[in-house]
DNA sequence: ATCATACGCAACCGCCTAGTTGCGTGTCGA
DNA sequence: TCGACACGCAACTAGGCGGTTGCGTATGAT
């Protein structure tokens, strides 16, 4: 049987990490809902300082999860939702671990019954 | 447009902080393939204590990811994958809103030109 | 009865990190 | 040119958290 094990420590920890934070995912959620942002607007309607915002930000673009664009004085920011993909593999996978595990089970106790 | 708050707040963070550690990962993972299992067995094959184990598997229970069921001197626990459906549509949502956006420019774009 | 096992609870420590403050720099507008 | 705006960098602080150690307790085996 194949083991749970789906990225070994690679990305996935990274964006699961990132998204531990409420603060770092609503903050995903404030610029997905924009289009796009940069920290002092999205700081504007937050009660931090822009350059909490900036860190927040910055973690996430290392994440991969957003992506900055310096144009002029202002970098603005834009969801990059590709690195969701692999947390979404790992959550599946484990989900199906269980329910082959949980198959598994059934199908034993069915043959001992 | 509906904003991309899905959860609010509730149980979606929990799940999230939970999974954002690495060694609580892992855990996850190590209990999902063996089906079930205790503190002392899965710390056996760790380096780390046992309390530690235990430690994160409690928080996982609170985030309601595993399920503890003490059986005579031992507690055995089980992955409860259920929440992750919530974490799932977070995702999902996320990257709905960053697709309409992206479709929402494209229209102006069109309409622009 | 006695010993070993498995667990829970509590105190403690070290590190990481989110947040703030302060300052310097580059860019836009008047 | 000069002021305002937006940003980045650095130093500092406070709190949270993962981990360990130590101890008491209940259960199973001999």
């Amino acid at each position: 049987m194949a083991g749970v094990r789906v990225d070994g420590g690679g990305r996935v920890d990274r964006v699961f990490a990132a998204l531990g934070d409420p603060g770092r995912r609503s903050l995903v959620e404030a610029v997905a809902a924009r289009g796009s942002a940069t920290a002092t607007e999205l700081a504007r309607d937050l009660p931090v300082t822009r350059q909490a915002v900036a860190k927040q930000l910055g973690a996430l673009a290392d994440a991969g999860l957003v992506r900055a664009t310096r144009t002029g004085r202002e970098t603005r920011y834009e969801v990059t939702p590709a690195p969701l993909e692999d947390a979404l593999e790992w959550m599946v996978a484990v989900g199906a671990a269980w329910d082959e595990r949980l198959a598994a089970l059934r199908r034993s106790l069915a043959t001992k019954s």
